[in-house]
DNA sequence: TCCCGCAGTCTTGTATACGAGACAGGTAGG
DNA sequence: CCTACCTGTCTCGTATACAAGACTGCGGGA
C-alpha cells in the first residue's frame, strides 16, 4: 500500500519537519527524480500533493520551492491553530488515562531533548505534542488538518524564530496537560490560546531572510530592523553538483 | 494563472457541490480526459489534488470514485466542523456591519431558495453560509479548511440525508447571526454546536445504500437494526470495503 | 564602461506509450 | 445446471518524449 509516491511525499515532509530544508529551497523535479531513482512523474505528483498541503509551491517554469510564508500568512497559520486547538480543548472531554500517560511521556521527552544539543529533534517534538493531542481526540479529520498546520508553522518558525523559547513551550505543554487531567477544559483552552500567542510572539516577523531587506531599508528607513547576520541570499541547492550521469541510488 | 488543471478541479468540485455526482460515481481518467479535451495527465493531477481534499479516492487499477464516507467518517467530519466552527465563533470578535449585511442577505437567499423546488441550489446555499462565515473571519487558511469540510459534508448529506430540514437549518443560521450581531460570542458558539448537532441528527446513518446490509442483518442480527429516528449508533468502521456496483456513466 | 539584444540552456507543462493488475464474459468440465 | 478456469478488455501506474517559457551569459554598439 505504501506506494512510491507516498514514500517520496513522506520523505520530503520528514526533511521539512527535520529542518533539513530551509524555506525557499528549490526542489527540481529532475534532481529529485534522480535521487529517488524514479521518473519525474512520481516526483511531480508527490510535489503537487505537498502543494495542496501548503508545504511547497510551484513557480511556473522556474521550479518548485519550499514555501516561504509571509508575515501575514504566518499570522494566519497561528491564528488558525489557535481557533482549532482552542475548540479542540473545549470539546475533548475526558482523556483516557492511557493516552494521558503517553502525552506525559512525550513532554518528558521534550524536556530531555531540550537539554540536548539537537535543535532538529527538539522542534520536531514540540510540534508533535500538538499532533498527539489531536490524535487523543480520536478524530482523524482533525488530526490531519493539524498535522498540516503544524508542518506549516514549523516552516514559519524556521524562518522567523528569533528567541528559541523551547523550554517555555515545553512547560506550557505540561501545564495544559495538568488542566486536561483535572478536567478543566475552559482552562485548558485558555492556556492553549495563550501558549500559541506566546509562540507567535516569540517570532520576529521582521527577521525574514529577505534579499530585498537591505534595499528596502535604505529606501524606506525603519521598515525593517537591520539584522546584521541576515544578509544571506536564497540558499542554493546544497549538495554535490549533479549534471553527471544521473546517479541512481536505488 | 487559471491553469487548465484548476479549471478541471473546480469543475469537478462544482459538480459535486451541485449534487450532480452521487457518491460512488466512477470518474475514469480517460473519460474525463476526453470530456475536457486534454490528456490523462492533467485529469490525473486534478484528481490527485481532489484526493488530498477528501473529495475523491482512487482504487488501484479500478478507477477514481467520488468518496463514499462511512458512518464513522461522516461523524468525524461533522465533529471536526463542530470543533472548528465553535472555536471560530468564540474568536471572531466584532464583524463589520458591511459583512453582517451580506450574511443577512445570504440567509434571505436561503429562505427564497427553500421556497423553490431546486434542491441543488438550496444545499449549495446552506453550505455556503458556513464558508462565508469563515470568510468573515478573514483567515484564508481557515476558510480553505472549512471549504473542504463543507464539500465533504455535502457529500455526506447526499448519502445519508433522510429528512430535508432545510428550513430549520436556515432558521438556525439566522439565529446564529443574531447572536453574532449582539456580540454574544459564547451564545453563537453554543448555537453553532447545536446547529451542527441538529444537522447531523437529521442524517440517517443507517440509510446507506449498502448492498450487504440485508445480508449482514441476516447473518448478524442486530448489527444494522433500523432504529426509527434516535439511532445514534457510532459504528466503528463496519467494513469500508463494500464491492459496490459500479455506476458506469458512459 | 555601460547598456541592450540575442541565443543557449534549463526548467516545468503537457501529451503519449507501454505494462500490469482487475474485472467480465464465455466456455469446458463435472 | 452449476462451478471453475481462462482469456479479452479496460483501468490505472509509470516512464518517456516533445514543447514552450524563463533565466543566464556573452557580444556588439553607444
Amino acid at each position: 500500500m505504501p506506494s512510491e509516491q507516498d514514500q517520496i511525499e513522506a520523505s520530503i515532509i520528514a526533511a521539512v519537519l527535520a529542518g533539513r530544508f530551509r524555506p525557499g529551497t528549490r526542489l527540481g523535479e529532475s534532481v529529485l527524480a534522480g535521487l529517488y531513482g524514479v521518473s519525474r512523474t512520481l516526483v511531480r505528483e508527490a510535489l503537487m500533493r505537498l502543494q495542496t498541503r501548503g508545504i511547497v509551491q510551484v513557480s511556473a517554469r522556474r521550479g518548485w520551492f519550499i514555501v516561504e510564508p509571509s508575515a501575514g500568512e504566518a499570522h494566519a497559520a497561528y491564528e488558525a491553530r489557535k481557533v482549532i486547538e482552542t475548540g479542540l480543548m473545549l470539546s475533548i472531554g475526558q482523556i483516557p488515562p492511557e493516552t494521558l500517560k503517553h502525552l506525559r511521556e512525550h513532554v518528558e521527552a521534550e524536556h530531555s531533548a531540550i537539554q540536548g544539543p539537537d535543535v532538529t529533534s527538539r522542534v520536531c517534538l514540540l510540534g508533535d505534542f500538538h499532533v498527539h493531542l489531536a490524535e487523543a481526540f480520536g478524530n482523524p479529520v482533525l488530526t490531519e488538518i493539524l498535522q498540516n498546520l503544524t508542518a506549516r508553522t514549523t516552516l514559519i518558525s524556521m524562518l522567523y524564530q528569533s528567541s528559541d523559547a523551547a523550554e517555555e513551550s515545553s512547560d506550557d505543554h505540561g501545564i495544559i496537560l495538568d488542566a486536561l487531567e483535572a478536567g478543566d477544559l475552559p482552562l485548558a483552552a485558555k492556556l492553549m490560546a495563550e501558549h500559541l500567542d506566546r509562540v507567535e510572539a516569540g517570532l520576529d516577523l521582521t527577521a525574514r531572510t529577505d534579499p530585498l531587506a537591505d534595499l528596502r531599508d535604505i529606501l524606506v528607513p525603519g521598515t525593517s530592523d537591520a539584522k546584521p547576520s541576515s544578509a544571506k541570499t536564497v540558499p542554493d541547492e546544497p549538495g554535490p553538483d549533479h549534471r553527471k550521469p544521473i546517479n541512481q541510488i536505488k
